[in-house]
RNA sequence: GGGCAGAUAGCUCAGUCGGUUAGAGCGCUACGCUCACAUCGUAGAGGUCGGGGGUUCGAGUCCCUCUCUGCCCA
């Protein structure tokens, strides 16, 4: 392998490098879980994408945080586990694959028949979760691809069946005639979830129903006039003293001509429109529960291909919306309707399909929830499960304290089928885990029995991810050692859908959690706030931004600047920045290349103190390096993992490239000597060397390339030990705080001539000679660095004198650091200009002056405050004193 | 109706136990192709941290309240 920095190219071409090194780990087999019981575990189950189609943006940024972590820990010496996988996606995969067939073949799935109807989604699905697959390697995703599941395999669909016996023997799962969501255009029923209410506008039409006798009319008022074909009563509050006298009375209902009661209801609002309402038990859930109350019979007038039904009598076969124009024409020509108001309602909508949902009776399977949401409130509540950020919680909390029972069959063919048989002869039915041959009441035959023809709701499956994954209900060797599991990265969009469901599964069937952590991330949506989707044409391919700016690039854009639990916004002129991130990356590297083709790294063990002769700033930049290294630790140890990037970014950029590598120029150079070469050869070679482990959970591909480029050892950055522990235990000179002192009066007296060099607008090429007037101390530093301050300030020189000596004659000055800095520039000295900009800086300087100074005078302050946060006042007001002295001074010279 | 976010530089956003002079990217101004990098460098402009009140020695950060925006639930 090339180790030197010879004919890299001048900027990084991510693709090549990206390709080579994922192939190199896979055939490595560097991302295969290890399982070691002396080392500590690191777990995560995958949200399993549905195999509907492509990975989005949304993906891409929840298996950026995953990954990084996982790298991270892996280097840390854990065990590591990420289990990939994807879901069936029941009603979405359906969908997709009957549209094809309609638009390819012009067929519907009932002309090919349940099991070739079957065959064709499991194709869908093998192509899908290919490409899935395939996205994932491209983003650079380690997860254990051997372990890589799928909601229906063999062994997940026996979790699933087991699971559904256990709830079904344990009588918390029955079936019932009950309201439930149907979306007439998937043909299937709807969990409460799964319907997104929407703020329509639509009406509120006031209708007449007389009073039986002919004794006046009850006016009611209703958004779905079509419904009241199937109305069974009115309804008053009891304690509405405007009706309380009609309670008991009847109605005749138009159109029907049906005679119906008018009950008292506490749930009737006497504020909504008359305070009367229509009771359509049938086609409303809080009119089905007043009609479970009132003991009310049901009229179904719509059926579930959304038209009128024939208790509709003359509507029926109409679609429901024409029947709602029919019949307020009709209420209108018999002089009913009483008004028509503009009303803005709810409206719940399919969240597959978008149709409008049709809630209706029907028999279907439930899940009991309240006794399973009882351990599931106690886990969060003790803290034993705990979401990050806490914020999530209370939603949580409220959404399983009101939990209500869960609808689960759906009308599907694309699912886990209903373990449930009829027998036909003696209609017993029964839940089994394996398919019957023969009734195991009246012994009849297999042909006699009918197995319920519904699937589960594919969150049913999901429930059970993260231990059904791992061989659940067997008791596997993955399930005894990787469950619970560590932590789940997921949307808040889907905290009630999957991660409440997977807590209580969790707790019911395995008796443990099934994470500790939950870490719930925001959408990302585009550059306008709008939630990112295909067919509004405001989706961005993530693969395509990869090859355009490197897998890399794109990682690093999706963690930062997004506070945790945040939505984000997609713009690419950051995808441009964290590219040029990359880039700057590369090019320090080559320039560290360059300039350690003849050095030869420490052997292990090796001892580093007093092989070289170390500088000032060689002592600041691996003191610098170490506190980055422990603030990036931090930050990932409480999943901050943008600002733990933004922490590299800043070192890098501003540490690293603008100033350690300007600082060591000379040196590499040659300038100083030998043995200033090889330590700043050495401190750059390790401090770079270390911020690319620092980074490679971030960047996995750009880092693994520049590491293998260097002198290093080891077969791959990804097994690198994670830089915990400080450069000084290896004999480095690192926790050097005088070193970061020093370095930073530097810094100061070097931007001061630059600043000074940019307002008089001295020529680039134009090296000029400086003069310090500096105390003993600082005055020894500066002398040490002189030629390397020199050359960042571009100086023909620097010379160093006591502060008493007198200064240069017309020479522009500048005070920082502490130290009084002149350039004699006799022909740029304009007195009256540079008094101007002096009295500035002074008036500046005593206005920080004064704030300081009033905070140390107050008691308060002085009693109450940490004394860290004393002396660093003591110590500013000292060094804004010692600076008003010096341009007092300076001034003086100038007036007199 | 209840709950939760957000409101910080021209734009998009960070800011984790309250503690010096509030940061980044992009954009802007001036200068510069200095032998790693113009996907760059140097210097700079730009913010009463949504309004009001309070707690505190000290508030972008904690409490109350109001305004606007978004989301979730009913």
């Amino acid at each position: 392998m090339e180790r030197s920095g010879e004919g890299l190219p001048k900027v990084y071409d991510p693709g090549v490098v990206e390709e080579k090194w994922y192939r190199f780990w896979e055939e490595n087999e560097l991302f295969k879980a290890t399982m070691d019981p002396e080392r500590q575990n690191f777990c995560i189950v995958i949200p399993p994408p549905n195999v509907t189609g492509s990975l989005h943006m949304g993906h891409a940024m929840q298996h950026t945080l995953h990954d990084v972590l996982v790298r991270w820990r892996r280097m840390q010496g854990y065990n590591t586990l990420w289990l990939p996988g994807t879901d069936h996606a029941g009603i979405a995969t359906q969908i997709k694959v009957e549209e094809r067939l309609r638009k390819e073949e012009g067929l519907t799935r009932h002309d090919l028949g349940r099991e070739k109807f079957l065959e064709q989604v499991w194709a869908w699905k093998e192509h899908y979760n290919q490409n899935i697959t395939s996205q994932m390697k491209k983003l650079g995703d380690s997860c254990d691809w051997s372990r890589h599941r799928f909601t229906m395999d063999e062994g997940l669909s026996k979790a699933v069946r087991e699971a559904f016996i256990r709830l079904y023997e344990k009588g918390l799962i029955y079936q019932d005639s009950y309201i439930v969501n149907w979306c007439p255009h998937c043909h299937t029923t709807l969990s409460d979830l799964e319907v997104e209410h929407e703020e329509d506008p639509g009406h509120l039409w006031y209708i007449k129903y007389p009073y039986t006798g002919g004794d006046g009319y009850a006016v009611v008022a209703t958004t779905r006039p079509e419904t009241m074909l199937g109305d069974t009563a009115v309804a008053v509050h009891p304690e509405d003293g405007r009706y309380r006298g009609m309670i008991g009375k009847t109605v005749i209902l138009p159109l029907m001509n049906r005679e119906i009661p008018v009950v008292g209801d506490e749930f009737v609002d006497p504020a909504f429109g008359t305070g009367m309402v229509k009771v359509t038990p049938a086609h409303d859930p809080n009119d089905f529960e007043i009609g479970r109350r009132h003991q009310l019979p049901q009229v179904a007038v719509i059926g579930e291909d959304g038209c009128m039904t024939r208790e509709a009598g003359a509507y029926a076969g109409l679609p429901v919306l024409e029947c709602r124009r029919k019949v307020v024409a009709d209420l209108e020509a018999l002089g009913l309707l009483v008004k028509t108001e503009e009303h803005v309602h709810a409206v719940g909508h399919c969240y597959r399909c978008g149709e409008v949902v049709e809630p209706l009776v029907s028999k279907q399977w439930f899940v009991r929830m309240k006794p399973l949401a009882e351990p599931a409130i106690k886990a969060v509540r003790d803290g034993d499960i705990r979401f990050v950020p806490d914020r999530f919680t209370k939603n949580y909390l409220y959404w399983m304290e009101n939990i209500r029972d869960w609808c689960i069959s759906r009308q599907l063919w694309w699912g886990h089928r209903i373990p449930v048989w009829t027998c036909r002869s003696c209609g017993e039915q029964f839940a089994l885990r394996e398919d019957p041959e023969s009734c195991p009441k009246c012994r009849g035959p297999k042909e006699g029995l009918e197995q319920d023809p519904d699937v589960l709701d594919t969150w049913f499956s999901s429930a059970l991810w993260p231990f059904s994954t791992m061989g659940w209900p067997e008791e596997t060797a993955d399930l005894a050692f990787w469950y619970p599991t560590t932590v789940l990265i997921t949307a808040y969009d889907i905290i009630y859908f999957w991660v409440a469901r997977m807590i209580f599964s969790g707790l019911e069937f395995t008796g443990k959690k099934p994470f500790s952590d939950i870490l719930v991330h925001g959408l990302v949506r585009d550059a306008l706030g709008r939630k990112m989707s295909r067919s509004r044409g405001t989706g961005v391919d993530p693969l395509e931004l990869v090859s355009e700016y490197g897998a890399d690039a794109l990682r690093f854009t999706l963690v930062t600047g997004v506070a945790p639990g945040n939505d984000t916004r997609y713009h690419p002129e950051r995808v441009e920045a964290s590219r040029n991130f990359a880039n700057k990356i590369w090019n320090a590297s080559r320039f560290a290349l360059m300039n350690l083709a003849d050095f030869t790294p420490p052997a292990a063990g090796e001892a580093v103190s007093g092989k070289w002769r170390f500088e000032l700033v060689d002592r600041w930049i691996l003191t610098r390096f170490h506190q980055v290294a422990q603030e990036v630790t931090r930050y990932l140890e409480r999943y901050e993992v943008g600002e733990g990037a933004q922490t590299i970014y800043d070192f890098i950029w501003s540490e690293l490239c603008d100033w350690y590598i300007e600082m060591i120029k000379p040196r590499l150079y040659g300038r100083m000597g030998e043995e200033s070469r090889q330590a700043a050869q050495a401190t750059l070679f390790y401090v770079l060397r270390h911020t690319l482990e620092l980074l490679h959970p971030y960047m996995p591909f750009i880092t693994e390339e520049i590491w293998q480029h260097l002198p290093t050892e080891g077969l791959s950055i990804m097994l690198a030990p994670w830089p915990a522990e400080s450069p000084a235990a290896e004999g480095w000179p690192a926790d050097d705080e005088e070193a970061v002192q020093y370095t930073g009066m530097i810094m100061e007296v070097v931007r001061a001539v630059r600043n000074i060099r940019a307002e008089k607008a001295v020529p680039p090429q134009r090296q000029i000679r400086a003069v310090v007037h500096a105390d003993d101390q600082r005055g020894q530093v500066l002398k040490e660095n002189a030629e390397m301050i020199s050359f960042l300030a571009r100086l023909a020189s620097l010379t160093v004198e006591e502060e008493t000596s007198a200064p240069p004659e017309k020479a522009l000055a500048a005070v920082a650091g502490g130290v009084e800095i002149f350039l004699p520039l006799a022909d740029l000295v304009d007195i009256e200009e540079e008094l101007a900009r002096l009295r500035q800086e002074q008036a500046e300087t005593e206005a920080q002056l004064e704030k300081v100074r009033q905070r140390l005078a107050n008691k308060s302050f002085l009693e109450k405050a940490p004394e860290k946060v004393v002396a660093g006042a003591r110590q500013q007001l000292a060094a804004l004193e010692e600076k008003r002295e010096k341009l007092a001074a300076r001034l003086a010279e100038l007036e007199g």
